[in-house]
DNA sequence: TTTGTCAGTCAACACTTGTTGACACACACA
DNA sequence: TGTGTGTGTCAACAAGTGTTGACTGACAAA
């Protein structure tokens, strides 16, 4: 197995990093100290820290492979969102986002780019736009409800609670019927 | 009327900085002019930057006047979402926690201060823990769609399909039954 | 051998951060 | 008159920020 270049244990310690602490709350120092690697190759590399953030983004922001119907779709997350290792897939995404989204300085682009995947592809799947929103506000509740806020009522990740609940939040949030007042 | 204390227009400019911007993302400089003020103050009166964000908290974080029932509880937040002037009540303290709530200096704080709140309000009055977590999951998520990442999908503030996916997604939540598979 | 290129090291830069202490002023009390 | 006391001003501090440029060393091509 070759060593990884220098860039590349860059870009992972600052994926690791910025994704779990925010883009505000990492310095370039910790992140090369972090990497082995010395600070002034950051900006070498990658322009400056900034530049390095969006390197970390260009890796598998976008979901692959995504079912085509819309139950497909919620089984999906709630298999993700039960049994997610720590990887650079969703749920972290999403986390990521709800992290960097009120930053000044990297929160106009999380959000642009994850309007673009939602629009591109999950609304297009689901195929109707309150109810995708809903669909996603919904993924959103249950993940700072759980991962910020370990609030008392959700179940444990991988319990049969845990797999209820969100599938109830999803599946409610799909039959969400604009026409019908409290639809 | 009298002009308000040094330490109220501190306190007031800091409220409006820290829930907006998030604690590590405002400097005591940028408060201290908001609020036409030396530096050197907020130390004095308030021991320094943490203890002026503390202050803030402990301006109208609780809910007052909760209603006992859950049909009340709903409307309330429905309405709160939709007509919610730009001030220290709901949803700006929802928001505030979810810009908070992942700093390291001040999210234990953040977040321990909710769970109070949380348990000894909004889950005594729903009486149902897997549904009550459910419910302010429901709330952050729709907060997020809309506040922060201004989905297409969500309605405008105020309008009819508004208040109807809001209400949806709560009543959704309160419906869970934990008991059932697919509750 | 000489030359050129790439990778990495190191010290320094200009700037911002939160905090502190010395000082000046105004007002009340003796 | 003096003497505190509370209030605000100012300059400075140490620490941390991102970034830059000069430098060394390794390796390949001429």
């Amino acid at each position: 197995m070759d060593e990884p270049s220098t860039a590349d244990k860059l870009r992972d310690a600052a994926q690791l990093a910025f994704w779990d602490n925010g883009y505000s709350n990492v310095s370039v120092r910790q992140i090369a100290n972090a990497a082995q690697v010395d600070v002034a190759l950051i900006s070498r590399y990658f322009g400056g820290k900034m530049g390095l953030f969006e390197a970390t983004l260009h890796k598998s922001f976008d979901l692959d492979n995504l079912p085509e119907d819309r139950d497909g779709l919620v089984e999906l997350f709630v298999d993700i969102f039960s049994y997610a290792p720590r990887d650079t897939s969703s749920p972290s995404a999403l986390r990521m986002l709800l992290i960097n989204a009120h930053d000044d300085a990297v929160g106009p682009l999380v959000r642009a780019r994850f309007e673009d995947m939602f629009t591109r592809q999950v609304a297009r799947v689901i195929g109707n736009l309150p109810q995708a929103a809903l669909f996603v506000a919904a993924l959103f509740g249950f993940m700072v409800a759980e991962k910020t806020l370990h609030l008392p009522g959700i179940g444990e990740p991988g319990s049969p609670l845990y797999a209820n609940q969100l599938r109830h939040l999803l599946h409610a949030a799909l039959a969400f019927d604009p026409d019908v007042p409290n639809g």
